[in-house]
DNA sequence: AGCATTCATCAACCGTATCTATGGATAGGA
DNA sequence: TCCTATCCATAGATACGGTTGATGAATGCT
């Protein structure tokens, strides 16, 4: 196949027409480029040159190669210039998948940093619960995700690596000024997602009870009007409550119910620049 | 700057997700690919891959970086076909200059041959005297020039290599049936180009005499018209007769007239090959 | 637990590019 | 006409880089 540094060669030489101006420009010595382009022709076993006195001339053949050469020169260095855009940070992306929560209580401010620090570096975010994270990091489809779980002891998830960011206190949510879990024992209670839900029997259990769940949502505005309307009581995570706050309810840090918030990242370290710029960014939040 | 061997590798690893499979495919030896990489990723400075277990997986950059790779490499690949193609003279172009004679009696056949024996090669015909067909030649717009001269001890023309290609007799075209020039010396004469007109009074100067020249022109349909319309008489060249001839009209050959047909190509030999099958072909012309 | 696979590292060999020095040829000037 | 400067090609010496084989560490599968 073609070698590229005879290409470059054939394209200064093309370029000015003489061997010896072509070795100045590319501050080779004469000889040299003479010999890498008697290879090529040998090479190619087209003639690319016509000697002519003692000068040269291109050939159809050679005028024809050496545009070619400059073509692929110039692509050459476009690749570079993009690949050192990557390397500084200024071109590239992050997928990072992230729970609800997380995603308006911290990739907002995540968003704000990389815009004005890294800009060119695109933040692509997904709303995933934190299995479908894992699963989603462990296929490639995103380079980090923001997962929580409830019990620090058990087992980090295989494959990944997992970065702390924070320990996120779960609040009781309640209309009148009861502040503990057992007081509300007898009242309904309004669910979370599956594992919060389950957190919430759980913690329920400690205290001698089972609840009743008389609903389930996601959405901490929601919940939040639910228990404001009266329909009973809840639990929401601290990072929730930063995001939106209704005016009448009371919020009760329950304590031992901390979610372990973490950053999960992929492969061996160290992580790519545009994964661990993110990590930096999250790791530096308030 | 990006080394195209590197290239290769990263694109072939990419191809493949794997740095044996991709040693396999290249016909390397695993360290020499794991090498490569290693290499590559230090010149630039940018992370290609990230390490996870005993495997490897792209990052952004380097995805990015080896769908460029296989770019550039894809393109190589083309100009290496192309200028096979040129090399086996199945494409390409010759460019040639001829006077007008030459053009019509010669330059068809060549252009037959050509269309069954090297398709894809373009012939580019230009009519012109023999002196700009020259100076064509040394400005590099043509590859080859047909040219003719009267006198053959003159000097060839500098810088230009002449390959004999035949000698062309002049006829004396007349009405009647008198074949010397010395009897048609108080006639009327129809004269061509310039260097033939002179080569006419030239001619009727070794007889004793000096023409009267009613008419000239080029136009070898013309000259014989003015001719048989009793205007006078006319040399022309056999090759013009030989596309050309008009049933009344008798031709004699005038010895010692002859014009001496050439090719004339630029540069040191060896001819660049479509310049070469040109040559061939017009000297294989019967 | 044992085995096979994968990638990284090391040392030795080989190929090749580069340089300096030299020669041959040509174009321009005295 | 000769001389000189310029240009390209060739030859030999050196040094850099690539390739290979052997080896080691880590991982995943049976």
């Amino acid at each position: 196949m073609l070698d590229l540094s005879r290409l470059r060669v054939l394209a200064a030489v093309a370029r000015y027409g003489s061997v010896t101006a072509a070795a100045r420009e590319l501050h080779y010595s004469q000889p040299s480029v003479s010999h890498h382009i008697a290879r090529l022709e040998a090479e190619t076993g087209a003639q690319l040159f016509q000697r002519v006195g003692r000068g040269i001339r291109l050939t159809e053949a050679g005028r024809m190669l050496a545009d070619r050469a400059a073509e692929i020169l110039g692509r050459m260095d476009s690749a570079a210039a993009e690949l050192d855009a990557h390397v500084g940070l200024s071109a590239g992306r992050v997928r990072v998948a992230t729970y609800g929560t997380a995603l308006v209580a911290l990739l907002p401010q995540v968003s704000a940093v990389f815009a004005t620090q890294y800009p060119g570096l695109r933040l692509e975010i997904i709303d995933t619960h934190p299995p479908e994270a894992i699963a989603m990091l462990r296929a490639g489809e995103v380079d980090a995700a923001i997962i929580f779980r409830y019990d620090e002891t058990e087992p980090d998830p295989e494959g990944v690596r997992l970065h702390h960011l924070r320990d996120d206190p779960t609040y009781l949510l309640t209309l009148d000024r009861r502040g503990g879990v057992a007081q509300h024992r007898d009242e309904r209670w309004v669910g979370g997602c599956d594992r919060c839900r389950a957190h919430l029997v759980e913690v329920c259990a400690r205290e001698g009870f089972e609840p009743q769940i008389a609903y389930s949502t996601d959405d901490m505005v929601a919940i939040q009007a639910l228990v404001a309307a009266g329909m009973g009581v809840a639990t929401i995570p601290g990072l929730a409550l930063q995001a939106h706050r209704h005016p009448d309810l009371n919020a009760y840090e329950i304590p031992g119910a901390e979610r372990h918030v973490y950053v999960a990242t992929y492969g061996d370290p160290p992580d790519p620049p545009p994964t661990a710029a993110l990590l930096d960014v999250l790791m530096s939040l308030p």
